[in-house]
DNA sequence: TGTACATCAGTGAACGCGCGTTCACTGATGTAC
DNA sequence: TGTACATCAGTGAACGCGCGTTCACTGATGTAC
């Protein structure tokens, strides 16, 4: 429903759009994120970065096409700065999980990114479906270091695992990370329970003692 | 290198391209094949759908693109050739896995789906990175189901699974799906062996007796 | 206090390009009589 | 055997479109003297 202007110019905002108020003196800067912000938006309606265009961004920001290039040189620097946007989003929310049993704390964490990943189908087909990602590939550290040390915490408490940790850890996110993008790849991301039943599936099987995982 | 065009027109095959011989009286559907096989490996060289074209297809075909007509109403109508074409060529792989001893057979038909998968990413990220599939979902029947069957005869065999045969399938080749997609997002598809024995790792966790595996 | 000028945030119109698609056509091969 | 016509495989040129990018600009806000 996004293509229903009536306008033969397709850049103006025809439907009375607030025609944004320019940002103060000294505060340019501003418009950096609200681009950032406009095409994060917009990566969600069309499923991916394939459809982005800095016309369409313009339009979603309520800018014209052009005040674009005070921030990003071209359209490669703006890609590059929104995947690192949204994947500084999507570490924050796996950084933000936090449960004192060690357990539930993996649980949480795979639970988390899930969802967000579920919910934001468009920044997870960026972010993972391509050879083009924040530089030095620093995902490991801020999705699979938090997953490994809890797996230390479950063994100092007892639990006993039949991988070393740092393998269970990957086993843990790369599975979980294949049900997510089959979910993806039938559109239907509403359908969160089962890709989180699958988590705790894979979780169990880390384990060597299943029935012992919840106390 | 494929954009080294010299010509001002792009879409002339100006380097002496053979200029094809058309095909005879009554075989005209061949060019749909020859179509479908340009198309095919243009999807290895852009690595997705993303940058297909009709306009690239016709020239990699040597055909000029209004030619495309006869055969597809639309770019639309090739793109789903191209995946119904695709996914017949990787569930035959699939499929010309055998091994008569069961537990040999689900690790070289995870070892097949990898080093195919990982050998054509163009076609995997087309088939499994977009909610545009051969209609009904039919992978679920083509890979899935000959995994289960093999489970299924390892039980029969005396192997223990921790999971049920339906669903430890499910792990496997989610498992193993996720491993791919992790390479594919690194543009390093040629480190096979990782995700053959990520594969086998994921294997030996579905039973209840890693050791025995061999035999 | 006034005024000339610099700086800032952002615009509007234009450019050349490759795209998907259409349409009237060409020339070789077959068929009817 | 000849000839008129139908059918086939495929083409060349053109269309309108949205794209990324450039460039000269506008008008408000700050600073120097």
């Amino acid at each position: 429903m996004t293509g229903t202007e009536t306008s033969s110019d397709p850049d103006s905002a025809t439907d009375e759009t607030p025609a944004r108020v320019r940002n103060p003196w000294g505060q340019g800067d501003r418009l950096r994120g609200e681009i950032l912000a406009a095409a994060g938006r917009l990566l969600g309606e069309l499923g991916g970065v394939e459809g982005l265009t800095l016309r369409g961004v313009a339009r979603a920001a309520g800018i014209a096409p052009a005040s674009i290039y005070a921030h990003f040189a071209d359209k490669n620097e703006l890609v590059a700065g929104l995947v690192e946007h949204e994947y500084q989003r999507m570490a924050g929310v796996l950084r933000a999980v936090e449960d004192p049993h060690p357990v539930r704390r993996v649980r949480a964490q795979l639970h988390a990114f899930c969802r967000y990943t579920l919910g934001h189908p468009g920044a997870y087909r960026m972010l993972f479906g391509r050879p083009a990602r924040p530089d030095g590939d620093h995902s490991r550290e801020s999705v699979v270091d938090p997953i490994i040390e809890a797996l230390h915490d479950c063994e100092r408490g007892g639990g006993r695992l039949r991988l070393p940790a740092e393998r269970a850890a990957i086993v843990l996110i790369v599975g979980v990370h294949g049900r997510v993008a089959i979910q993806q790849s039938r559109g239907d991301t509403d359908e969160v329970d089962a890709v989180l039943a699958f988590a705790d599936e894979l979780l169990a099987l880390v384990f060597e003692d299943p029935a012992g995982l919840g106390q």
